[in-house]
DNA sequence: GTCTGTTTGAAACATACGTTTGAAGCGCAT
DNA sequence: ATGCGCTTCAAACGTATGTTTCAAACAGAC
């Protein structure tokens, strides 16, 4: 082997495992017996847990980020001047994510799963590396989010916002087990593509919703405790 | 005193402390230093951690399952015969959470977090016990849903309700952060009601979504690998 | 007051963790 | 063949965890 594998060989178990158990839960001793590596390769590789999990978030964060870039560059182009509307920025986002050249067949579902424990399994660190290294793409999808729902208020955005960040993040951070669970109750095969495909229309249709939270149905009380 | 409330000290730090940051990330000594109770305590009044987890859920699970049987046998007699629509059911729910008997004022954003947890931190025993024991509540809010929406495929209703229980665990687990975000960053005060009034418009306009799944927008080719 | 069952207390237990150490192994230029 | 970085290895370190132990404290009944 050219110059020891044992970097990646760390990396792809680390990330499988992560993905499937956390970053509490899964150990160092999990890591290198998976990878087959000796248990000290991962502090003096990486130097810590921590400067593990952000390797494993750099490896396929990073590509993406630009592959995103790439793929808002091409839209605004597209669109020249006017802003892209919603449905064309979701749909941006999730062929990025989609079409990201994947290691193996698990690929998309493990970087799936592994941002929805970013953002869910709070892990102080993790949260402040991601802002310093992926603020700008972030902030752009933000913007473009904007100029696509300027009947919102700024107020209606935010929370709607983070009512999408939650079903997708959710979603994709146990879209495993629910794709089992699904297979077993109705005998439906599905892949992570169509579970994106179902998902931007109904981020696109909540996102735009008429706002009816004053207008609750007939018959309940709004609580104003 | 009149009998030991240390099993009640035990529950209320245990239960700020697991919202705060997880059950993993939790140890037994921070809850019983918290409760100002022994170490041992943990053990002897519940047997072991997991009991512990298990007993923090069941104390605002079993009375909210309580209000939400009635919540639901009510808007079904309100609706006699004809099944009970969307919007009425998810406003059914989240009024039975937000009018639960609150311990303290951080109450109903602790009681969110931990069904988000729940959810997310996927502990084997957790996900056992909840099924066991609150089955048929869930099962029955399923049914509305499946009555509320027939025009939906099987499969598409699955898929919608689990981005709905996302887009509601994750906004309502970090509920606290995002209240403070947007407090200055807009100077908006918030509550929990006033999110659950936003979160449902958007839930229910999600779930009634046309279908727009293989009509992607000009311009951007389906990935069909 | 004394006994009895329950609850608390301080200490220890066994185990697992992340990290460090120092020697051994390796490839490669000299 | 020798020496020099870099990498691997087995072993240990210190700390933290969940759990157990057993004596002390307590409450209520007699």
């Amino acid at each position: 082997m050219a110059q020891s594998d044992t970097v990646d060989r760390i990396l792809d178990a680390a990330e499988e495992l992560f993905a499937d158990r956390g970053f509490s839960e899964t150990s160092l001793r999990m890591i290198t017996s998976k990878a087959k590596v000796n248990l000290a390769a991962v502090n003096y590789h990486f130097g810590s847990k921590n400067a593990l999990i952000h390797a494993v978030f750099a490896r396929f964060l990073t590509p993406f980020s630009a592959t995103l870039e790439n793929a808002f560059d091409q839209l605004e182009e597209r669109c020249d001047g006017k802003p892209p509307t919603l449905n064309q920025t979701l749909w941006a986002l999730t062929e990025s994510a989609v079409r990201m050249p994947q290691r193996n067949e698990k690929g998309i579902s493990i970087f799936m799963r592994l941002l929805g424990l970013a953002y869910t399994q709070s892990q102080g660190h993790l949260r402040k590396f991601l802002e310093q290294e992926y603020s700008e793409p972030f902030s752009r999808f933000m913007r473009l989010l904007k100029e696509a729902t300027p009947q919102l208020s700024s107020v209606d955005r935010y929370w709607r916002i983070q009512f999408m960040l939650g079903a997708t993040a959710f979603t994709m951070s146990s879209s495993d087990a629910l794709r089992d669970i699904l297979q077993n109750k109705l005998g439906v095969e599905t892949t992570v593509q169509e579970i994106a495909a179902r998902l931007v229309p109904f981020l696109a249709a909540g996102m735009q919703a008429e706002d009816a939270m004053l207008i609750p149905p007939a018959g309940s009380k709004v609580s104003v405790a």
